[in-house]
DNA sequence: CAGTGGTCTAGACCACTAT
DNA sequence: TAGTGGTCTAGACCACTGG
């Protein structure tokens, strides 16, 4: 593990075992740096891991704050793939509905840049929070960088067998989101009515070297979809 | 203008300049060193911007790469609280409903950190893409950071008026979503019918030194509701 | 194994904040 | 004006990719 990583995970510690809030200032980088004892580029390294996260904020001149969110029962949409790193918030479990090899629609080769007709894994299934259902989701996985997939697998989680057993690293996502109306198939799958509200995602994953492997579209129930973002300011 | 951020505007202006594609790549680090004249570091601080940006990929060992939105017409998540930048693909427009001065409720005042009954403006406004209602917005802003507020700013960009004219630095921001139904008020301004679908979004912006300035809810008309975000993989 | 990006250092100097 | 974070450099060394 890197030095900056391995301080980002302690300082992350240290906000957590105290339990601090909204504000609190961390120590400063000069006294970071001895006492990680690492140059000062490797303290910011580290800082910048946490300010990405959303965990801290930094202000020049004046310190490096904590930064906490102010409700909870929210989903971070912008890691909610594996949903595995949740775990400590929420309940999540899967039932497979549907596991078969395909052929890619043109829809799919666009969306995962392969040829037409390639084979894909399909998998289609139904998440769970908390015991309610939480969406329904199916997704396109190139089996060119896939080679095997069951049940059992799709069952967990998906994210952690590419990254853990194939030894493949995930590097970044698209996701297009809209508001619609649930149709009768998705809505009985969601233990819904038809016509009800719902959102409508749908991600691109990619390895860390640009390949796309998954595009997935997901329908959430709609009461069970609070979501919040953090940005930081550098459109801003 | 800092060095790293005057390089990275060049490098995304070479990008669009040459109508690079995905997958693209540009010129290795020693080119660019030399190229610009500045340290490896500058350099790579440089490619760190477009890449919370999301216009590259870099892989190590292999070279920095151009990334780009299959699709258009989407909104950005993560950037669309002044809407002004975004002008070159969506003519926005506001018009603004009310505009008062009024005392904190608890909610107000809970997100935006102060004293119950302190002074805030409050902004309702209806926001038009492309002519059509976008979304219908309420805000309270602390009067305690932004002391004069009217209607001709809160018609063009509030945020551009924090910034340019109050010389405020706006930092960062968290936001909640979920789905839900219109009800009748919201529906009238937003020109649907109530029982439609929504997007529902509450933001809490902060300057950069931590204060939070900006409380706002926002109903989203799902018909003009096209969202995208890019996840850079530091969580996957 | 050559090419390429990433980590880390030590230190000079700059820019903002708070008092 | 002291304290604190940010930029930038030059260079050593490490780690991954791909032929």
């Amino acid at each position: 593990m890197l030095k900056y990583q391995k301080i980002a995970i302690e300082i992350e510690e240290y906000i957590e075992n105290n339990q601090l809030q909204q504000g609190n200032k961390l120590p400063v980088l000069e006294t970071l740096m001895t006492q990680f004892d690492v140059s000062k580029s490797t303290i910011i390294k580290a800082l910048e891991v946490l300010e990405k996260k959303g965990l801290i904020f930094q202000v020049r001149g004046s310190g490096i704050f904590v930064r906490r969110l102010r409700r909870k029962g929210y989903i971070n949409l912008l890691t909610n793939q594996g949903f595995k790193k949740d775990l400590d918030d929420f309940s999540i479990t899967s039932k497979v509905v549907e596991l078969d090899v395909k052929k890619a629609s043109s829809e799919v080769a666009h969306n995962l840049n392969i040829e037409l007709n390639s084979e894909v894994y399909y998998v289609k299934r139904i998440r769970y929070i908390n015991g309610q259902t939480l969406c329904l989701e199916e997704s396109y996985i190139d089996k060119a960088i896939i080679p095997y997939l069951n049940k059992e697998i799709a069952t967990e989680s998906i994210f952690n067998y590419i990254r853990e057993a194939l030894g493949l690293k995930i590097g970044f996502s698209d996701s297009y989101l809209y508001v619609d109306v649930l149709n009768q198939e998705e809505a009985k799958f969601l233990n819904l009515k038809s016509g009800l509200p719902k959102l409508y995602v749908e991600n691109i994953f990619y390895l860390t070297n640009g390949q796309s492997f998954n595009f997935s579209k997901v329908n959430y129930n709609y009461e069970q979809s609070q979501f919040f973002i953090q940005a930081n300011g550098y459109y801003l």
